[in-house]
DNA sequence: CTCTTTCTTGAACTTGGATTACAGAATGCG
DNA sequence: CGCATTCTGTAATCCAAGTTCAAGAAAGAG
């Protein structure tokens, strides 16, 4: 019973999660998710109770949405050494490709939040650990392949590639024409 | 003539820096400044003009004093290689000593203000190239001693090297206990 | 010693951010 | 239908952020 929402809440995380993503946390004004949300603030407050909650939800949708992809090319189908190539170069072409400059909601949310609120901080460092896993695994892979060489440090490969994934994302957000991104692959190949 | 300042407007740069790097630029507010570096709000805004020129001065500053260090590793003496790796294992050690896990003020402010603002992304970019400047010195010099495969790109890998430590630092942003961190360095050496 | 300049203090002002309140409109159940 | 419920739109509220301002105090020039 009761009158039903006249929009989808669903397809308004989706934008939420897209003004976050482009503006931040902080720099997203209530005003900002009206407008792209298209609904009224009465709306907004009765379906999501306040910014923090709405943005919450938004990091959830990022990682369910955003984060597979990473973790499919790392799955995949093909050599493991191959995969991890790949995994790197969507990194590449997708900071390349992204004209608003907007990086990746884990990563600017980890920045802007640090280890402050519980519950972020939780839902980023849970994106991390399921990237640094599918990259663990495929090197796993890889050395099971002899593609890389056993005696390496699996976990710590997989660490360094995240922590590159997320390097490459902050030196793209900084610089204009990030072009110079492209040997970042074949270098960092050349540590597996 | 005119009456003389009553605080080291130096010293209070550093403090503006130290609660900027800390709180980010948006999370800082003139309150938190008046508290940390002891002056009156007349006296901040006349001696500064304004929050957003004071974070100028900060991130001036933090170029000038915090990434010295680094530069300081990587042009020094000793074999090449292990210049490198030090340098890697400087920025390590400071996320893991880094109790207030404020990671790097300008791979924050990258994050936070992306390329929105001219003479902030500036600095930031200044920051950054510097660094990688110092990086790819010492590949050369690593592979003009026969210490590091002398048909890498030295400027890919330099530029891997930055990426990496970066990544290092947003991962430390997140992680509240990043002991993990230990092995990228030898990690990372191997791409070398 | 006084005039001008530059500082300090603290209140005041303006704007916008985040949230709530309220009046009205759908909706479905009985 | 009529009633409880849940929605919508807009105004209102509250507060903090960022900045400015006015009144007075130190300091040097002449």
């Amino acid at each position: 019973m009761g009158r039903s929402k006249e929009f989808d809440p669903d397809l308004a995380v989706d934008r939420a999660m897209e003004v976050f993503w482009t503006r931040g946390y902080s720099g997203t004004s209530p005003q900002h998710l009206v407008e792209a949300l298209g609904i009224g603030r009465g709306s907004l407050y009765n379906a999501f109770g306040s910014k923090r909650q709405l943005f919450e939800l938004a990091l959830r949708r990022y990682y369910e949405r955003e984060t597979v992809r990473l973790i499919e090319v790392l799955d995949g189908a093909g050599s493991p050494r191959a995969r991890l190539r790949a995994a790197l170069e969507l990194v590449v072409r997708a900071a390349l490709e992204d004209a608003r400059r907007r990086g990746c909601l884990a990563t600017n949310t980890a920045v802007e939040f640090g280890v402050s609120e519980e519950t972020v901080n939780y839902l980023v460092r849970r994106t991390f650990e399921r990237q640094e896993a599918a990259f663990k695994g495929a090197v796993l892979e890889a050395q099971a392949a002899g593609e890389v060489d056993r005696t390496a440090d699996a976990g710590a490969l997989a660490r360094l590639l995240l922590a590159a994934i997320n390097g490459i994302r902050v030196l793209a957000k900084a610089d204009p024409a990030p072009e110079r991104l492209g040997g970042l692959v074949d270098a960092a190949m050349r540590a597996l």
